[in-house]
DNA sequence: GAGTTTGAAACT
DNA sequence: CAGTTTCAAACTC
């Protein structure tokens, strides 16, 4: 599916954006280089919550780190099998290519550079992405901790479960033999050409998880968008591209050859070049943040607007040298961006690129070098983890909230990476200072404790942030629990009315050990409840159904019901009344469905009727102000009130009379009411403008 | 707003 | 795994 415009493409290097060499990836390939046992589903293409659609499948390749240099790094991702398959090479004639020319294999980023994805939501599937060094087997070498062979490069793509996680934090070395085997997926990438140094690699990936943020009936298929954009020319600045919801619809149809990015309407085998990655969960719209943590470049975020979306642009250093400014916070403008937009099938993306004017980078004076926060003339406010070395900065990790999987540069690699959950930089984005510590689980920042303060811009929570669902009321659970909404899906507190609140970014160490508490008692603890059933809607049930025994299933203490969906068979409820053919069902949904026309009605009219009195205090406002002061609220008499009133009821009698339906006859009454409103302004107005006159 | 009901989560 | 307790949301008054 083309679903980049001419336009967009002609903005981007041609190394990023060719497809040519893109394949599907064998089968075989992956599981080759892989010392796991799982069976393999590189070819499944659902996410972890069963949605088998064929369209959440992503094959691609073609990454580049110079305009000279072209990776065929076909990959595939699986969201269903919880994998993301990169190959090393694209074909078999790269592979003796490069042997033949005497260059070794190479890779994204250079040796020693490693990048890990997690995502933790209600999907639970974090994303594991790994460009280790180890030795010349690939596959094998992920599990063997040598850190320090520069040789063979491959990536590890895993999507795998959260529980994961932890030993995937605490050790570097041994990131992929920690992780679940039947989640394992060894991933080789070579590249045709030499890597260049001093070119830092910069991935954009992100998954989304399920939020409650959409309706339990918006089942949003996941979405694999995005691209990995390098540059290793300091003269060329680098271009990064983010998505972004739909400011330019154009694309969409127009054809193009090049990009693909949507999984969710094209076949795998037709989604070509992915330059960042979007892995969708099920019906979930929260994405990971890629933090880089090492050395030299910058960093800038960009948020999606109007999304939950965030997104951690790494630059390079030439980049870096223009927008970091160690003496102290400043501002700067980043460089010239266009807008582009990216349609991904059912959920279009924008990718907006910031012009300069709307994008300024904050450098707080407390950091050494890169760390930023990034602004927009939006409001929203961008914070990017330091950037500088770890002996400096570096993060306490067992701080980072769940899902947080960190991918430092060992060996001199460049780039590390911290993969956070959205929200965890929501929230620190409305936290006026971040904490990070150092932790001694993470070898390369062994015996260091620094902390760096990440100073913010001053933005509230209510502007940077919109809080998509209801405020817990938490007292005892220390929001550390299920009972709690946000925690349990996995997200911070904020705006809550919750007493001892734990789960913000001062009680990290209690949320992750809650979190794990958690999934130890169930894994399945932060997967979304609620299915998505292959046929649609009709099909979405409860996973582990209700065990209602007074409600009927016909309120809200019932989850299905809450859900808006049916019981289904694997409910144990008593004297269910929420099926199908149900008559209680069926009136209350009627009930329901009369309720809320109506309030939208009513809302409707009353909006109305504000607008004209805004327009009407707006046209008054000149003759008022004239006379310097307000409406003489004195015009507001007994007499006019029920002079009023009888406008008032004889439009209500009058709509009795014609047996207009309530709603209308609410209409008219309103209006009515504005009429007099406008009456009694007019006249007031005018009284003051005359007086002024005559100097009364 | 206070009190009650409810069922999921947590605990034993 | 079943029974009980805890908890916070939904609901009622």
């Amino acid at each position: 599916m083309d679903v980049v415009s001419p336009e967009l493409n002609s903005l981007l290097p041609d190394e990023i954006m060719d497809t040519e060499a893109i394949e599907d990836v064998p089968q075989s390939q992956p599981e080759s280089t892989t010392s796991q046992s799982e069976p393999k589903h590189t070819r499944a293409l659902t996410t972890s919550t069963a949605t088998d659609s064929p369209l959440n499948s992503v094959t691609g390749t073609s990454v580049t780190t110079s305009g000279l240099q072209k990776l065929t790094a076909p990959f595939t991702i699986s969201a269903a099998n919880h994998q993301i398959i990169l190959n090393k090479v694209a074909s078999s004639q790269a592979t003796e290519a490069a042997k033949s020319a005497g260059t070794p294999p190479q890779v994204i980023k250079q040796e020693g550079q490693k990048l890990l994805v997690t995502a933790i939501g209600k999907s639970g599937q974090p994303i594991v992405l790994q460009l280790p060094h180890t030795g010349n087997k690939p596959g094998i070498s992920q599990t063997a901790a040598d850190t320090k062979s520069p040789a063979p490069q491959f990536k590890v793509v895993t999507i795998g479960g959260r529980s994961d996680l932890k030993p995937v934090v605490g050790s570097v070395g041994n990131q992929v033999t920690t992780l679940q085997a039947q989640q394992l997926k060894t991933v080789q990438i070579a590249k045709k050409t030499p890597a260049s140094s001093a070119a830092p690699i910069k991935f954009i990936i992100t998954k989304t998880v399920n939020s409650k943020t959409l309706s339990p009936q918006t089942s949003v298929p996941p979405v694999i968008a995005g691209r990995v954009l390098t540059q290793s020319s300091p003269v060329i600045p680098p271009r990064t591209i983010n998505l972004s919801e739909p400011h330019n619809t154009s694309i969409q149809s127009l054809p193009g050859k090049k990009i693909a990015i949507s999984p969710l309407k094209t076949p795998s085998k037709n989604i070509k070049p992915v330059q960042s990655v979007a892995v969708g969960g099920v019906g979930g719209s929260q994405f990971k943040t890629i933090i880089p943590l090492a050395t030299q470049p910058n960093v800038q975020q960009i948020q999606v607007p109007g999304s939950r979306f965030h997104y951690v642009r790494l630059v390079t250093a030439t980049t870096a040298s223009s927008t970091g400014q160690p003496s102290g916070p400043s501002t700067s403008s980043i460089q010239t961006a266009k807008p582009m937009v990216v349609s991904t099938g059912a959920v279009r993306m924008s990718v907006p690129i910031v012009p300069p004017q709307t994008m300024k980078q904050v450098a707080p004076k407390p950091l050494t070098s890169a760390a930023q926060v990034v602004t927009t003339t939006q409001t929203q406010q961008r914070l990017i983890m330091p950037a500088t070395p770890l002996p400096q900065i570096q993060p306490n990790f067992t701080n980072l909230p769940p899902g947080t999987v960190l991918a430092p540069a060992p060996g001199g690699g460049n780039v590390g990476y911290a993969v956070v959950p959205a929200q965890y930089v929501t929230q620190l984005q409305q936290s006026p200072f971040v904490t990070l510590a150092s932790s001694s689980s993470f070898p390369a920042s062994a015996g260091i404790q620094t902390q760096a303060r990440l100073p913010l811009n001053g933005l509230s929570a209510a502007e940077t942030t919109s809080r998509p669902r209801k405020p817990c009321n938490c007292t005892k659970s220390q929001c550390l629990k299920l009972y709690c909404d946000c925690f349990a899906n996995g997200e911070f507190c904020n705006n809550c009315n919750c007493n001892n609140c734990f789960n913000n970014l001062e009680h990290e160490t209690e949320r992750l050990k809650a979190i794990k508490t958690c999934l130890d008692r169930n894994p399945e603890a932060f997967k979304p409840k609620i299915g998505k059933g292959k046929e649609g809607e009709a099909d979405r049930r409860h996973s582990k159904g209700c065990n209602c025994k007074r409600s009927g299933c016909l309120k809200n203490y019932c989850e299905c019901y809450e859900a808006k969906i049916m019981c289904s068979s694997i409910c144990k409820c008593i004297g269910c009344k929420n099926f199908e053919e149900s008559p209680e069902r069926k009136t209350l949904m009627h009930l329901a469905d009369a309720a809320e026309v109506r309030v939208q009605q009513q809302t409707a009219a009353k909006t109305k009727l504000s607008s004209q009195i805004s327009d009407l205090l707006m046209r008054t406002t000149p003759v008022v102000s004239s006379g310097g002061g307000r409406l003489p609220y004195t015009f507001v008499t007994k007499e006019v009130l029920e002079a009023t009133c009888e406008c008032l009821l004889e439009q209500a009698k009058k709509a009795e009379q014609t047996h207009q339906p309530r709603a209308e006859a609410e209409r008219m009454i309103l209006e009515e009411f504005g009429h007099c409103l406008m009456r009694i302004i007019s006249s007031a107005g005018k009284a003051k403008a005359d007086c002024a006159s005559i100097n009364c």
